[in-house]
RNA sequence: GGUCGCGUGGCCGAGCGGUUAGGCAGUGGUCUGCAAAACCUCGUACGGCGGUUCAAGUCCGUCCGCGACCUCCA
């Protein structure tokens, strides 16, 4: 199939045409999370974001080998002390715990939140830790290429070598010079700045001190490894030396990425990724939110309601819908108001989508109004067209929105349903359901769509009994039994082709 | 300080050379026992100042404001 997919690449920065390696195949590598936390609103944003490229490559037809790393080793704290800290490591000294155990209550929690906003899972899920070997390796090819050297037991890459053949900062548009001539003097105090040649190097492996928990043998000594290497090894064991799409928040574009890059190509001397894609930050009062500002509030929060600065919980849903309206390249700023506004949308979504799905067509062959049905028809092609250009999931959801409306006035009768023929009412409804639900990812969450079949009969048989009493205008049986439910958070509407709840 | 990005109506947010974004809130209607929902209607926005162009939120310059990265971060 042709495809028309373009994306913007981070390392052009431009809209290209997608064309994978190799036909009917993508390798995707999206960076996972460093579990030492709970996950939090800005965690939300890429894996929704990449989760509705993944179904959207898959819908085109594609093959899609899907890989997220887990990040349970390697990144180093800097402390004001300078320790040097794992933070997973510190996080279980806090805890007093096995630090496969804050590992595995993490990771948990991570498979809860991202299940919850209705990402799928990927592919392959590799740790960190259960790759050290291939790190070990990769770290010794690098040494063999001349472009990493050993001082007491650590491993650093050697940016200024790399630079000679490599462009080192093509990634992220930095300027070697500069981050020279940049390094401010808070900088010199971190741990290891002193054993590398040079303050740009960034550490392959490093030694472990004697109270550090987790350590692995190497040729250069008891330690563990880098920053970035987790990421290059694994994508290149999974999807191969040079692969398709790596995706990841903004922030990671320097200097893990470039980190990625550099590694790969001192490795390999391959270019590890054709396109590269970075989703923008998720700001609260303006400012981005994130661990180091400790301004973030977690995704159990959101779903809980329970946090200081929220005025009600918000559903899973609410918060893929939220992130949706915007594009993915965009800042998007937390606010109550924001939120309400999308689950307010959301909501007005599902139930248009409850309604189009309900709606019986007479059968006609022919448009009842031509102009309608070609706007019909036009709209269903800009769905496609919005995720062809760069997942502009933003603009879908406004064609969607246009649906709904349709679909509701053809539901009270407000406009003829005749207006479409047969043949588009169903492209329309098949259309919507199929961004809706299979690419978007969006989930009902609707009582309606959860009570099954038992639900379903005793509201027939409330909203029956409901339907008694308002002939006999008994309004206070039959406002009684819409409060009760309304409690319930069940909804009753009265239309003109009788009573409809959710 | 360096690099990059952003500033759109009350709020959130698309668009990025000429045509309605959309959502939420608000206005006025229709419907309704009441309510809710729904549908229709209205608002005419693109930080300031210059410039390019037949035509500019949309391109260029400049100024102001905000932010991201330069240290772990999605």
């Amino acid at each position: 199939m042709d495809l028309k997919l373009k994306i913007h690449n981070s390392l052009s920065k431009k809209k290209e045409l997608f064309t994978p390696i190799n036909p009917g195949f993508v390798g995707l590598y999206v960076c996972g999370p460093t579990v030492y936390g709970e996950p939090h609103l800005g965690h939300a944003r890429p894996y929704i974001t990449f989760d509705v490229l993944y179904r959207y490559l898959d819908h085109m037809g594609l093959k899609v080998r899907y890989v997220r790393n887990i990040t349970d080793v390697g990144h180093l704290e800097d402390e004001l002390a300078g320790t040097g800290e794992d933070k997973i490591a510190k996080k279980a000294r806090l805890e007093k715990l096995e630090p496969m155990e804050v590992v595995q209550t993490y990771t948990n929690s991570f498979h809860d939140k991202m299940d919850m906003l209705n990402n799928k899972r990927p592919s392959i899920e590799p740790r960190a830790s259960g790759h050290i070997i291939e790190q070990i390796e990769m770290v010794k090819q690098i040494i063999a290429n001349g472009l990493a050297y050993e001082v007491n037991g650590s491993v650093y890459f050697d940016v200024m070598k790399y630079h000679e053949d490599h462009n080192y900062g093509e990634l992220s548009g930095r300027i070697l010079e500069d981050l020279i001539a940049g390094a401010g003097e808070e900088r010199r105090t971190l741990e290891g700045q002193k054993e590398k040649r040079n303050s740009v190097d960034f550490a392959l492996w490093k030694n472990a001190s004697p109270e550090h928990i987790m350590r692995w043998p190497s040729p250069w000594g008891i330690g563990f490894p880098g920053w970035h290497l987790e990421c290059s090894v694994m994508s290149a064991k999974y999807l191969g030396e040079t692969f398709d799409i790596h995706g990841g928040g903004m922030d990671l574009l320097f200097p893990h990425h470039e980190c990625e890059i550099a590694q790969a190509k001192g490795a390999t001397g391959k270019n590890p990724v054709n396109y590269w894609m970075h989703n923008n930050m998720i700001t609260i009062n303006g400012k981005k939110m994130g661990k180091s500002l400790g301004n973030f509030i977690t995704l159990s929060e959101f779903f809980s309601g329970d946090h200081k600065s929220l005025e009600q919980a918000y559903s899973p849903m609410t918060i893929r819908f939220f992130i949706l309206q915007a594009h993915y390249r965009s800042t998007v700023d937390f606010s109550n108001e924001a939120l309400q506004a999308a689950e307010k949308g959301y909501n007005r979504m599902v139930n248009a989508k409850n309604t189009l799905n309900k709606l019986v067509h007479p059968g006609n062959e022919k448009a009842g109004n031509e102009n309608a049905e070609a706007a019909i028809l036009a709209l269903c092609e800009r769905c496609f067209d919005h995720l062809n250009d760069d997942i502009n999931t933003a603009q879908v959801l406004a064609e969607l929105f246009e649906v709904s409306s349709k679909a509701n006035a053809y539901q009270n009768k407000q406009a003829d349903i005749a207006e479409l023929s047969l043949s588009t009412f169903d492209k329309m409804r098949k259309i919507f359901n199929l961004m809706f639900t299979d690419i978007l990812g969006i989930r009902d969450e609707s009582t309606a769509d959860q009570g099954g079949e038992k639900l379903d009969g005793v509201m027939n048989l409330v909203i029956d009994i409901r339907k008694s009493a308002r002939e006999k205008k008994d309004w206070d049986t039959s406002d009684k039994i819409r409060d009760s439910l309304n409690e319930l958070e069940i909804n009753i509407k009265d239309g003109k082709e009788g009573t409809t709840w959710n």
